[in-house]
DNA sequence: GAAAAGCGAATTTTT
DNA sequence: TTCGCTTTTC
């Protein structure tokens, strides 16, 4: 293929229309945090409180004042988040801002380590593992080491990645992890110290780095050498820091590192949404920034752009009974609206059966699907639903949950293209090797302690495969000689060469290879935009696609989907209007948190982020009678956070089943 | 001795 | 739908 060189984009040299109205755009507070951009600032930004704007304008004033794009770094919760304000700083100051840096703490620590790692004893090409690379690696060490004798209960190795990762995020040593919040394997302490330096040589060993290391890696290269941690802080003159509350101290350590000297640094976030905690994050970094960076100047959004009154309210209630209480109240301008509704159905299909009715006619209504928006505590509570939307022809959108590259057959397609791009990564070689015929734990081990060190793996491959007289391995080699063959081909070419090696692989082991094809056929897709192997490896793990379109059968209406999500996935959106499903005690709050206050809280700022998603619509919805293994019992009462709120803030209603499913609706 | 098949149990949220 | 353990097969 000959390259054919495409021009920057024109934008780039085009200058903005006119000057950028601040005025019209920001209101006073707003106004002062995008004209106070030397120094230390805290914001505290209330949901809806156009955070997101501002943040905007505050990027466009830089580069406004002289500063160079490329001295701003903005970090964000997702690369999908910065993405979007980098483009509105875009439509403000024109091509410049796609010099702004951008992204999420992981994705610096990958860039800067990539670069720099060197310094720190990194190779330049190692691999990212994602959580279950992670969770491969300690299952091989742990059946090695042989933690399971008789009798003792060992810890999963779900667990156990849970462990070590919160050592990392929590910065604290593994002994006091499990003490604290594993007391249950006290007795094992010394099986999982060992294992855990076992976890830490092999990365080592094989240039695996797992996503703590991203965070971990830079802080040591940080604190490597004076003069590097000088270039890398003179980079980032202007920092950004988006959803503060949501960061745990590792990463706010990172913080005052990247940030000295100059310590023009701004945070922004708000404590009542933290959600985080079970990845370390913590809403005292937000307490203590002021601390961190002495001579803070905090300011304060608590006007509320999104939602009517009445929703304000509501979320207002829910937040007030929270144990450690947040001085916040949100106001907002819009003082007429509709009342939230609780919504009571018999069972979980009958609420489905209510929120698709309660679409179709909002829809006929005028408000577009995409303004529209179902969130649920866990992805698996959507199932119903998701079959409920197929029947009606409804399409949509799904974020969080099950996400695409976690499944086995992406990971086992991806895994071939990992070995030509870093070809110590054992975790990838044994992937792949246990796909084979006749190669079970034993035998892939002792192939990979080999072809980990080998110069040329497909030869030596080859030579194995014919000692063995194994026709799969023979195969595998063939394929791993082609594509070292060709090691500059595009990160597409390589995957189809990888995918044609796989498929029969794939068919003969899942009965539904159909569907698992298609997967295949989208990250091919995806691949495509793609010129470096490394960076879409990357990409792959750190910002992996996490939406699955499905789309109703026939009519696709201009591209309009209705929205599925997680909490979690939805935070910093806002939609017309927002269906909320499950709320019922033992759901919503889980069973499993309300034994703990720590996570009962969490719960409940988890509640108040979907509350304060929705701007002028919001059903919250619970079915009755449904049992639950986990607490043994019968839920039927909606969630304890609703117990405190009084029958004025909320509409109630009963779904009266009217046969063909139509529903009535009766006052209670 | 190692791999494959078979069975019961458990299952939040995500960079 | 995958995890961890047990039984069966090679």
């Amino acid at each position: 293929m000959k390259p054919y060189v495409l021009t920057p984009s024109q934008d780039s040299f085009l200058q903005p229309a006119s000057r950028i109205d601040y005025e019209g755009a920001l209101n006073a507070a707003q106004l002062e945090v995008v004209f106070s951009l030397d120094g230390p600032l805290l914001v505290i930004a209330g949901a809806g409180s156009g955070k997101t704007q501002t943040l905007v304008y505050r990027v466009a004033r830089l580069i406004e004042q002289g500063v160079h794009p490329s001295h701003i770094l903005l970090l964000t919760f997702t690369r999908r988040a910065a993405q979007e304000m980098l483009q509105r700083v875009g439509l403000l100051v024109g091509g410049r801002s796609d010099q702004v840096r951008g992204g999420t703490f992981h994705s610096v620590g990958n860039i800067l380590l990539r670069r720099y790692g060197q310094s720190i004893g990194l190779d330049s090409s190692f691999t990212i593992m994602d959580r279950s690379d992670a969770e491969d690696v300690i299952h091989l060490l742990r059946s090695e080491y042989g933690l399971h004798e008789k009798g003792r209960r060992v810890p999963r190795k779900n667990t156990i990645a849970e462990m070590f990762s919160k050592t990392v995020n929590t910065l604290r040593a593994l002994d006091d992890v499990i003490f604290g919040d594993y007391a249950h394997f006290v007795e094992l302490i010394d099986d999982l110290n060992h294992l855990q330096k076992a976890y830490q040589n092999y990365k080592a060993k094989h240039s695996l780095v797992d996503f703590d290391d991203l965070l971990v890696k830079l802080d040591e290269l940080l604190d490597s050498e004076a003069a590097l941690h000088e270039e890398i802080s003179k980079a980032f003159r202007y920092m950004l820091v988006d959803e503060y509350q949501d960061t745990n101290f590792l990463q706010a350590r990172i913080l005052q590192k990247l940030a000295s000297p100059h310590n023009n640094i701004m945070a922004v976030g708000d404590e009542a949404q933290s959600i985080y905690s079970f990845r370390g994050a913590t809403f005292r970094n937000i307490m203590d920034f002021p601390n961190q960076f002495p001579g803070t100047r905090v300011i304060k959004l608590e006007e509320n752009y999104r939602s009517t009154q009445p929703i304000l309210n509501l979320a207002n209630e829910v937040i007030r009974g929270a144990e450690e209480s947040y001085d916040k109240r949100l106001f907002s301008r819009r003082a007429e609206g509709a009342m939230p509704v609780l919504v009571r159905a018999e069972d979980e299909n009958a609420q489905s059966r209510f929120v698709v009715q309660r679409i179709l006619e909002l829809r006929e209504e005028g408000t577009a699907l995409n303004d529209i928006a179902v969130l649920v505590r866990s992805s698996y509570q959507a199932f119903d639903l998701e079959i409920e939307l197929g029947k009606r022809g409804i399409s949509f959108i799904k974020r969080g949950g099950m996400r695409l590259m976690e499944t086995a057959h992406v990971k086992d397609l991806l895994a071939h293209l990992r070995v030509v791009e870093n070809p110590h990564d054992a975790v990838s070689w044994n992937r792949i090797l246990m796909l084979i015929e006749g190669i079970g734990p034993k035998k892939s081990a002792q192939i990979v302690a080999q072809v980990v060190q080998e110069a040329s793996p497909g030869p030596w491959l080859v030579e194995v495969a014919r000692r063995m007289r194994s026709t799969g391995l023979a195969a595998f080699a063939g394929c791993v000689e082609q594509l070292n063959e060709t090691p500059t081909s595009s990160p597409a070419d390589l995957l189809s060469l990888a995918s044609a090696y796989y498929l029969p692989i794939l068919k003969q082991r899942y009965d539904d290879y159909p569907k698992r094809i298609r997967d295949l056929d989208h990250i091919q897709m995806i691949a495509i935009r793609y010129d470096l192997l490394q960076v879409f490896l990357s990409d792959m793990t750190l910002d992996p696609p996490n939406e699955s379109v499905v789309d109703s059968e026939g009519e696709l209406l201009d591209n309009e989907r209705l929205v599925l999500s997680t909490i979690h996935s939805a935070k910093g959106l806002e939609w017309s209007c927002v269906f909320l499903l499950w709320l019922l005690d033992g759901k919503f709050p889980s069973s499993y948190s309300i034994f703990s206050n720590h996570e009962l809280e969490e719960e409940r700022r988890l509640f108040y982020v979907a509350l304060t998603r929705a701007k002028h619509l919001l059903y919250l919805n619970y079915p009755i009678n449904i049992y639950d293994r986990q607490a043994g019992a019968v839920l039927s009462r909606p969630s304890r956070f609703l117990d405190d709120v009084s029958s004025t803030l909320l509409d109630s209603w009963v779904l009266v089943d009217g046969g063909m499913s139509e529903y009535g609706i009766n006052d209670i």
